[in-house]
DNA sequence: CACGTCTTGACAATGGTTTTCATTTTCTAC
DNA sequence: GTAGAAAATGAAAACCATTGTCAAGACGTG
């Protein structure tokens, strides 16, 4: 690794970083710390559960991925630098992206939550 | 106490719950059975811990009380029972119950985070 | 009043997350 | 390249919000 790599927010795009936003880039819904984890355990790139942790959160620093909160424990998901909030399903974790829209009360959305309409005609959305 | 008090699901309204709602109905923001404990212990009456974690939780389940989680930690607020949701303030904790609004894509929202227009100004709304 | 049930409180246990500190990487300068 | 400074990593312990356990107490009914 001759160069030195870095993201937003000055910080290094190390190898177990790197390793941690690959693992987020290929799910479809937030994960928690542990399954980054776990699923770096089953790659064959085991990193120490701390070090999982501070990456996940250097990469929130760094804007490239965004943390929400479900029952207690926060789960992440990476996310592009464009503008927009996220509708996040309290049964099934289903996340849909949605553009800015702007609210007349200068309320600035981040993220909202609910029960999507799968989950609420009672036919669970496949979770994790 | 005479008579059994009732709340809905069947719960019953023993003194311990009533003062925990009391605090709660006297907040214009979310607090943590932390903050409900210690102010109880203020107020010169005094309850367990686990016994204020049981008492929201009730409160919860009786549809009396919300709960929001902000950065890990569970916080509540006493509600109507009326349909609605609340846009609720990341910087300052700031709640608006907001009436229900329907959504084309069927989502049924129940809470919206983000940033309000104060804090976005950077004047600091007035954090607990 | 007496019994059964729900609630309370003290304490231990859990589980996610952070801290500490020594070791290793990575970056920049030479 | 190589040295030195700054940042990242790993292991273990520390933290802290929350939940479980169990015995004692309050409540409500018959």
């Amino acid at each position: 690794m001759p160069d030195a790599q870095r993201w937003q927010a000055g910080i290094r795009a190390t190898r177990k970083r790197v390793l941690v936003l690959d693992v987020l880039l290929a799910q479809d819904r937030p994960i928690t710390t542990k399954q980054v984890y776990d699923e770096l355990s089953r790659r064959g790139q085991p990193i120490a559960l701390t070090t999982a942790y501070r990456a996940v959160s250097s990469l929130v620093a760094a804007g490239l991925v965004h943390v929400f909160s479900q029952a207690g424990e926060a789960t992440y998901r990476a996310c592009g630098p464009t503008r927009h909030h996220h509708l996040i399903c309290r049964d099934c974790g289903l996340v849909v992206e949605q553009e800015e829209e702007g609210r007349p009360d200068g309320f600035t959305v981040e993220a909202v939550y609910g029960i999507c309409a799968s989950c609420a005609r009672g036919q669970q959305q496949a979770g994790s």
